[in-house]
DNA sequence: CATGAATGAGTATTCATTCAT
DNA sequence: AATGAATGAATACTCATTCAT
């Protein structure tokens, strides 16, 4: 194979991979207060000093986790193909794509919550953090603009209002997750109300598994 | 006066008010891991260990300061009247409300936020905290199923998941403004054409002050 | 009578007791070192600053212990008349005492003990705690002194190294009692056999009870 | 030579080592109610930190305390052959062992007897040091039965008693010693005496130096 | 790359003691 | 005589970081 071959020891890359990935699991466990380099360290098995000279402050481990915070929340948006879908359509993948992710990989949004909150005091996690959620604010702000556009959605919607609403609705539900069990399918629902054109017939907007 | 002047000594609930009033700020300021005893102590012109005769552990401090939260928020809910209004009303009156507390007192959100995801790890905070969230979620639904039935709100309105929408959205939006000033009212406005039966008149809902 | 009348408050005397009482209990639990003033405050239901206004520092508790631990000592072999006894009798008399002691308070020997090894190190105990050991090793020279010369102890006994053989067997056993239920009687028994005269008859020595 | 220079670094085990003799040490001068660690840091060179790395805390070193006065005891015991000398010979050792320990290395007892002390409430340094009481204790025991069966001591001598007679009186001697330079001399004859069947021509059983 | 050992600067907490009332 | 509140000094322990090997 054209793949290094790696014997005994990993890679920088993935080791700093490895150090990220840890990182939020310790976060989503003791939150941001909790985290302790020392458990990072011992959590994938190796020195705090080997710790260190991958990773060389904890101002730079936060870094590293707003980065892999940041490629994951991409890739998992480009994953699934946007062309040829309606405004609808589009905004239901988003909010399917969400419950994923909150199912999946529960860690992930208590981590971003942490950072969302740490980014009001730390210039350096909004430096990061900021980007990602302009993007996804912008990213619904054009679907609902664009379903405003082919009558679909709501002619008086506002969609830079409505992007906060869903966004916020999002995450408030999946903080509610934490504590019980919680069906996503009245809140997709409503949020397709909230936004639609009233009396639209409303096909199915969940794609055909 | 007939109050005797008090020089060194504040009586104790004085004491344990300020400190949970310099908690807070500090919790706004430095977040809840950036939270330093000593500095509690500092800011309220005391000496530690007098901190500690008063609240004996950081896990005291954070119950006080949960109570603290809570009685703030009852009390803010508490102090306009609520007979003789509408539901429209109501659910306005409940967005401004949030608008004020928001622009008067912006530390108090931070550090419900910041409560909040740490529930979601302490037993002792979710214990305190889950009961005034399920207020608040609770008080919406109201509002939004008596919207319904007055025929004021959507017949297809889930006044669940319409609570969620409403409390995630106020949340979301006093997270935007710790960046740039936020303007409330495109939220405010939208929100209510969200639950509203389309087409209605819609009479300005904004109390006339 | 001219004692004064006691309705709701103790007197100076009294409470320097029961303080005296408190220390011993809370010496016995947790050891000098364990040994807190507020602990004691708390045991007998008083301020700490009125525990202060008693005994004005802790120094002047463990002075206050010591002379306590010595009035009682002394009390106790004040109790038993010793005229007409045989050094035999008197003997069997003084191990019969530290075994009774042992048995119904057995805090005081703890305290004793931690007192002696305080007076290694500390001036102040020494000084009050040392006459008292003297006292009971000359106690007991004397008796072996008497049980020489008139023949029932052995002619080649040494007075002052057979009181620290007693004395230091006996602390020894008090100090095994802590752990095992321990039968004073062979003890007894060895350190009577010890001391006496070969071949004697020996008569039951035990007090008629 | 070919060892290397160690400036900064000492093997771990010589840390150990270091530290379990400056706690020792200290405990000797201040008894355990005044072991501090900053102190054990200070006294061998070392940083607060360094110290806790280690020995992670306080407890831990008590163990550590513990299991190194064991050991110095067993190797004290160890350290001198017993193989064909009689039991007067081999109580004479034990003795003379005790009196040397007591001269050479007089903080080894107060030690002792402060852990003995604390075994009474402590159930750790019980179960490390009761096993050491005990050892000692039946080393004498077997002595005296042996002494008993060849007839060089009483034959009405009770061992375990006797035991505890010697023990007690070596620890109240070493007691003694604090105050006072004390002659061993007496207590060794008397202890000799009180177990030795009376009339025994008694050779000199001190090893000829 | 990796690590055992080391450390400075903190961090919550404790404790004897004091003082105004 | 009693007490609630206050405090200085200490105490065990922690943590990110460094460095020689």
């Amino acid at each position: 194979m054209n793949e290094p071959c790696k014997q005994h020891y990993v890679a920088g890359d993935d080791r700093r991979t490895a150090i990220a990935a840890a990182t939020r699991t310790l976060i989503a466990e003791h939150g941001f207060e909790g985290l302790r380099m020392r458990e990072i360290a011992e959590r994938i098995g190796i020195n705090i000093a080997t710790l260190h000279y991958h990773v060389p402050s904890k101002a730079a481990l936060v870094e590293l986790l707003a980065q892999s915070l940041r490629d994951e929340f991409m890739a998992q948006h480009a994953a699934n193909p946007r062309d040829a879908l309606s405004p609808r359509q589009l905004l239901a993948l988003e909010i399917d794509e969400f419950e994923q992710t909150v199912l999946t990989n529960p860690g992930l949004h208590i981590v971003y919550r942490e950072l969302m909150n740490r980014a009001a005091r730390d210039e350096t996690v909004r430096t990061i953090i900021s980007p990602l959620s302009q993007f996804w604010h912008n990213q619904i702000t054009r679907i609902l603009e664009a379903g405003r556009a082919d009558g679909s959605f709501r002619a008086d919607l506002d969609p830079q209002a409505g992007a906060s609403i869903v966004i916020g609705s999002l995450i408030q539900y999946s903080r509610e997750c934490h504590n019980k069990e919680v069906d996503f399918a009245p809140l997709r629902a409503e949020l397709l109300r909230c936004v639609s054109t009233p009396g639209d017939p409303r096909p199915d907007e969940r794609k055909t598994a």
